[in-house]
DNA sequence: GTTTCTTGTGTACAGTTGTACACTTATTTT
DNA sequence: AAAATAAGTGTACAACTGTACACAAGAAAC
């Protein structure tokens, strides 16, 4: 005998992952249909409100699956503990094997971050925003960069979040297991994101400078025109 | 008495121009039909077939124009000169101004790069990847760091791109003419290439010490192990 | 001026969609 | 044991989908 709220939740997750799967099929979410998805989770069209008034909710349900998956990552990453001289290049790599061994839900968050509804896009920004947050804990706990100021250390984080999320849909669309080509675009990140902290480094004070340099220049205006 | 071909070009713009009509509204290009795309361009459901054999074609031909719009933006950048103090800023204020006189286009592209067929996401990469390549060349003609390697270079330029194209549906969603978003997002894109570019002044001389620093160290590691 | 070609229309049809309603079945509650 | 609740089914329907086919109107070619 299956208690009744196991039964729900367990057709609940046979729906999700349906849609999951079409969507790692090569369907956008937003082009699925109630009733494949049903049919995909071998249930009565019907069925399907029991658990979501909509595909929209259910959506908003995969978001918060995703910003599951988010913090499991982050929790394996600090328990594994990195190596101090290689932290970037094994960040980056920790993503690109989560990506790989979780295709569906990130392509599912690639897609919605940019195509999904309103409410999906301001989800999953809260959810990358998040762990931009969390990187920056880090980075002050740590002792790293103490030089920058906390809504300059904020858009530093989004920049690093920014730049490894946006080669998902590229690793998603390579062909199964073309090594070569996943590990140029592994290398081409690690060194983004290493440029990234490069520039960091001496962003303070070479930003004051900076600035003083577009004060003076403003009054003599020294101008490219190119070709 | 209008050409026969005149008037083809004209359906065939007005189809288009409904699509993008319909993806600005709020829809997603994956999930429109070709009948609602077609009535909206005031002609018949049959009448697309005269013009694209697919909405996918159709979607092609649409990054086709996407691409002509960037080309048209940076042959006016360049013309208008950029002030070698101030050129990230005006660049960024000129993509943001963009984005915001052509919504729909942008809308699109940012959904077809997560989200459109394979073909639609290629093309929409090659279509930033040219746009990447041709900042390098400009860098190159203008004799900013020249110490970067070819590979380096590209790195970078894909770095630079897609570090301003990732504010696009961030711009896009902002509630119409609230100003002050704008222009924190402006700041902030701002702030961001700046340090990229800064990271870049830096590059080869940092990666060299960095790279001799790994090889050290990889003998005797020191780990963080957060909280 | 006649024929041919091309763009767009109208009708038709089978398949799919979301969802309403009445139902079964099995677990929980009483 | 009876009654109530909840998950899932089956049928039904109107709306919409892509597309095939025959056709109209006018421009282009001859």
């Amino acid at each position: 005998m299956v208690s009744q709220v196991d039964r729900k939740l367990i057709t609940r997750k046979s729906l999700m992952d349906s849609a999951l799967a079409l969507v790692a099929e090569g369907n956008h979410y937003s082009s699925l249909s109630l009733r494949e998805v049903a049919k995909r989770a071998g249930v009565a069209p019907n069925a399907f409100y029991r658990h979501f008034k909509d595909l929209d909710e259910m959506g908003l349900a995969l978001a918060d699956e995703f910003g599951l998956l988010l913090r499991l990552i982050m929790r394996q990453a600090r328990l594994q503990g990195l190596a101090a001289d290689s932290m970037i290049s094994d960040s980056v790599n920790f993503y690109v094997e989560y990506v790989q061994k979780e295709p569906a839900l990130f392509r599912f968050m690639a897609q919605s971050i940019t195509g999904g509804s309103p409410a999906m896009r301001e989800a999953m920004r809260n959810e990358l925003g998040h762990f931009a947050n969390e990187m920056v804990t880090d980075l002050n706990r740590l002792g790293i960069l103490p030089h920058i100021s906390v809504t300059d250390m904020n858009m530093l984080g989004h920049l690093a979040i920014q730049t490894v999320f946006g080669n998902t849909t590229e690793i998603l669309d390579l062909p199964e297991s073309s090594d070569n080509m996943i590990e140029a675009i592994r290398e081409r990140c690690t060194k983004q994101v290493r440029l990234i902290f490069l520039g960091a480094s001496d962003w303070n004070v070479q930003s004051e400078k900076q600035q003083k340099l577009e004060d003076k220049a403003s009054r003599k205006k020294k101008m490219f025109k190119i070709k």
